[in-house]
DNA sequence: TAGACGATAGCCT
DNA sequence: GGCTATCGTCTAA
């Protein structure tokens, strides 16, 4: 797979819309990895989390600190963060450069080069028809992280350049009706506002709810 | 500079 | 459903 077989979504994908929106927008994107021998593995996005200014479970909720610093640069960034020491979660900086928001990448279906992502994941090979059909390489915003080997060094990547390792390019239209709304995962404030997103038919995601 | 804890996932019951 | 690995980051002192 040749990387001219993926067009990056334009710098103004990421701001001209409310954060909100683009979330809604970026199910059925596409995921576009390079690894350092040159080949590729791409995954489609099937859930995904805002995050926005005056949101409590933001990390940018208390200003700027050197962690959260990408999320207050130029939009189209990819914000990587580590949690419970453990995870590598994968984020698009979205809003005009000053203002801090950013969506978070829950979960991708793999498409191409998943012997590749499985090896990452898993440490042992498989076939690619067999490691596409394997929710746990795109299941979870860890999983994705692990999968695509994505880490901090990552921290600050354009996602809007086709020569980054890491990219977001264009895909499927997901219908409104295969679109759920609901309340976010995995944080204490903010909790009730209903800004995760998912396509219901995907079984990659990561929790339905 | 110490101490608490988190935008999780895997394994066990 | 519960327990916990594992460590960077933030906060307060």
């Amino acid at each position: 797979v040749g990387d001219r077989s993926f067009v990056p979504l334009p710098r103004d994908f990421y701001y001209l819309l409310p954060t909100l929106a683009v979330a809604r927008r970026l199910l059925g994107k596409v995921l576009v990895r390079r690894f350092d021998d040159g080949t590729f593995a791409t995954g489609r996005i099937v859930e995904i989390e805002a995050y926005t200014v005056g949101d409590p479970a933001s990390h940018a909720f208390r200003g700027r600190t050197p962690r959260n610093r990408t999320m207050f640069g130029p939009p189209g960034h990819a914000y990587i963060y580590l949690n419970y020491g453990l995870h590598y979660c994968l984020n698009a900086v979205t809003a005009a450069q000053g203002c801090p928001e950013a969506v978070l990448i829950r979960a991708v279906e793999p498409q191409c080069g998943t012997a590749s992502l499985w090896h990452n994941y898993f440490g042992s090979e498989a076939k690619e028809e067999v490691a596409r059909l394997e929710p746990r390489l795109g299941a979870g915003p860890g999983r994705i992280g692990k999968a695509f080997a994505i880490d901090r060094s990552f921290d600050g990547t354009d996602l809007a350049d086709a020569r980054s390792p890491v990219f977001l390019a264009s895909g499927d239209e997901i219908p409104d009706e295969d679109i759920v709304t609901t309340t976010r995962i995995g944080i204490t404030k903010g909790v009730d506002l209903p800004w995760r997103f998912y396509v219901r038919s995907s079984r990659f995601v990561s929790k339905k709810k």
